[in-house]
DNA sequence: CTTGAGGCAATTGCATGCACTTTTTGCCTT
DNA sequence: AAGGCAAAAAGTGCATGCAATTGCCTCAAG
């Protein structure tokens, strides 16, 4: 463990903790279930446990980590039921987004929207996974932010963020990016030419069929205790 | 410390201080824009500024209260733009609860549903603000329930809590109680007949027709100064 | 009378310390 | 040998203390 805490951005430190921790859960580096020891936490990262301590209790807030009281805290581990109602609020989330952005997208918006759509096809063409990812989660906040509502738009980022952990491998099915670039046109083309319900149905569709996908490896990665170390240790 | 705390339940001493301030800004005890002090909260509950500054960390993670770094918290001040984003999201997300109910109830769901609507008839006959109140609280939360998704409840019954202090005065206005009960039997009358799609619109009017009532409320109680007085109508 | 710089009081942010709860370990009993 | 109990170890929960930042007030200069 290094001295200082340059790793991580500016704010306060607790706002840095919950960064960091934050982060760790989404991409899937802290496993559902994990242990989150405040001491350790607060050496790892050299600060007092207050701000450890502070963090753990948004993050819980959250509903990303789980406290039980006296007993520490986990990665909040979520149950099959509960990740298929996560999924499923998610595609209802979409489809509002999406019948909002048909509704109401600023041109500029619409354009900007078509435009990186037809970008990512290079993406698809290329099989970039990686690449495609960025696409696909600019292309989805483009939606988030078109609905032109703030509150759906921050419980839509919210629940996403929940269910990162768990879309992590959708696009190494084969043919999935194929199929996601087609999915993602119906929306474009339902939204350009504002048809709200059409929108609404094909978001809804796009992320049941997302839902499907990582379902296949929520289950597998569940149970599994944490093995290798997935992103490297910064 | 002078023993006694008794004034709040169970649970750690920060969620009791989670609820405490919590429920004083829902309720409107606390107005927007207010300032949150941590010492004088802490001398008011009788326990350190720890505590309650973790209760001000995870109000603020739930948007309930504003924090500005090295500057103290406030009881978040919502727009009158987010304050429509609010209303919006949450005639959504009645809808969807709505819709799935009218689909998902079990047969003692429904049961339960009709008859308590019908009991508050009895409250609108009377005129009995109060306790028709509590019957419409326990309505909606029938139609969160009923949806039979985890997620989707939680997000409602948060929202919902953020638009409490904006509710509030809602039944006020003269004939709102007739015409609220008329929309829930909309809403009771698609859900047993298992018509998703009519028992989603009929809630979604429903809310959008509270958010109007609410709306002049909203405004007039914005910009004023915080008095001794909750709720005084001008 | 306005304006700006400097210092002071008040308040936040974080670290540390202590008490209490839970968990573990080792010994004793059956 | 297995189960249970007790004491110790570990870890959480809250209080307090101190450094740092902010905002205000004063006072002087223009």
């Amino acid at each position: 463990m290094s001295g200082k805490r340059s790793l991580i951005r500016s704010g306060t430190t607790v706002d840095q903790m919950v960064r960091a921790i934050g982060d760790r859960i989404v991409t899937g580096y802290l496993r559902p279930g994990e242990k989150l020891d405040e001491t350790s936490l607060a050496a790892r990262f050299d600060v007092s446990r207050t701000p450890v301590r502070e963090a753990l209790g948004q993050l819980s807030a959250m509903g990303l980590v789980e406290r039980r009281p006296n007993r520490g805290a986990i990665v909040a581990v979520v149950t099959q039921e509960h990740l298929a109602s996560m999924f499923e609020s998610m595609a209802e989330l979409e489809a509002i987004c999406a019948r909002f952005s048909a509704e109401r997208m600023t041109s500029s918006e619409r354009r900007g929207l078509e435009i990186e759509h037809q970008g990512s096809a290079r993406m698809v063409q290329l099989g970039a996974e990686e690449d495609y990812e960025y696409f696909n989660t600019e292309f989805h906040s483009r939606l988030y932010r078109g609905a032109h509502n703030t509150h759906i738009h921050d419980l839509t980022v919210m629940t996403r963020s929940r269910l990162a952990p768990f879309r992590r491998a959708q696009f190494m099915l084969p043919g999935r990016l194929a199929k996601s670039w087609q999915e993602h046109d119906l929306i474009v083309t339902a939204i350009l030419r504002g048809d709200g319900a059409a929108a609404g149905k094909a978001a809804r569709d796009h992320v049941s069929i997302v839902s499907e996908a990582s379902a296949v490896f929520a289950v597998g990665d569940q149970p599994k205790a944490a093995s290798t170390t997935p992103v490297t240790a910064d």
